[in-house]
DNA sequence: GATGGACCTCC
DNA sequence: GAGGTCCAT
């Protein structure tokens, strides 16, 4: 029996079983999709999808092991949980089909197996990827739970701890924020950003963002774009992140550089122009097929060095 | 189309 | 410089 009461023994966990579906629960919630989760001292991740708080917890290192769970401050609530993480989206094929696309790289995919894409509330995403420009990952977290702690309504876990969980703000809240407010609370040059795309927002019919998850992958990326500051890159992560649009390929420095070195040596040394970023999206696309996005995640988080190796060496360190 | 600079702030 | 975007040449 694992220590199960050792991780926090208040909470009435609930147990899915990952061995046929696997998870790799900090590479899912670090890779930089999300940036609101919290890990406490007994290793709990803790988060919010919408106005449900959520708890987590997995032995480190086994994806394909038993991922613990609960919600808040109605438990149970099974389905916002494995919606989320779709749990339900089978990655062994899709291992197979990379790894024979790109032997070069079927080590990596091993390696990071059950890193996931979330399927994220769509404002939060949204809003969370107008503060990634030109920031670092932990300056984001920052931000965004800036947002979330100054205009967002607290949830109730009816524990002690964690101290407190907040859901993401409404649209309106936003659009009524102060700008110097905001650029005090980190966002710098991006707050205007975030009061205007609020609100544009409000101007659009009820679930309309949402409902972008229905239409083909060029007409919600090009729709994202009237925002302000979301360019080709935040379009993408969007897309990828809480659209359903899995064959888009976010394209940041570390996936040019990657993609660059591995499927377009051509143009080394080139800088990333709009047009540069099309293809290597689409390289992405031709080895990777209609899932390309999945494999651009587990790429990104092995590129960009965000992973904690085991052993000594520098995590910078490449392996392909 | 491609290139250059500004933009908040923290490490 | 950091997981870009915008505006001017």
């Amino acid at each position: 029996m694992r220590q199960v009461t050792t991780h926090n023994s208040r909470i009435a966990w609930r147990r899915f079983d990952c061995s046929k579906s696997p998870l790799h629960l900090e590479a899912t919630l670090r890779t930089g999709q999300s940036f609101r989760w919290c890990r406490d001292a007994n290793g709990v991740w803790w988060g919010t999808i919408e106005s449900v708080g959520v708890a987590l917890w997995q032995p480190d290192g086994e994806p394909y092991g038993d991922l613990y769970w609960q919600t808040f401050p109605e438990p149970d609530l099974w389905e916002v949980v494995e919606d989320y993480l779709q749990l339900r989206t089978d990655l062994e094929s899709l291992y197979c089909r990379w790894s024979f696309a790109e032997p070069r790289l079927a080590e990596v995919f091993r390696a990071f197996a059950g890193l996931r894409v979330l399927r994220q509330p769509p404002e939060e995403c949204l809003f969370a990827f107008l503060c990634a420009t030109t920031n670092t990952v932990t300056k984001i977290e920052r931000s965004v739970r800036y947002l979330a702690e100054r205009y967002g309504a607290r949830i109730c876990t009816g524990l002690d701890k964690p101290a407190t969980l907040f859901a993401f703000p409404s649209v309106s809240a936003l659009s009524a924020a102060d700008e110097r407010d905001l650029r005090a609370g980190l966002w710098g040059y991006r707050a205007p950003f975030v009061i205007k795309t609020a609100q544009k927002l409000l101007q659009k019919p009820q679930g309309w963002l949402r409902a972008l998850r229905d239409v083909p992958y060029a007409e919600a990326h090009e729709a994202l774009l009237e925002f302000p500051g979301v360019g080709p890159k935040v379009a993408d992560c969007v897309c990828l992140f809480a659209l359903d649009k899995w064959e888009a390929v976010p394209v940041d420095r570390h996936i040019y550089r990657l993609g660059v070195r591995l499927f377009l040596p051509h143009f080394e040394g080139r800088s990333l122009t709009p047009r540069l970023y099309k293809a290597v999206a689409e390289a992405f696309r031709e080895r990777f097929g209609p899932m390309a996005g999945w494999a651009q995640q587990t790429l990104f988080y092995a590129e960009a060095g965000l992973y904690r190796r085991p052993d000594k060496e520098s995590s910078r360190q490449r392996r392909f």
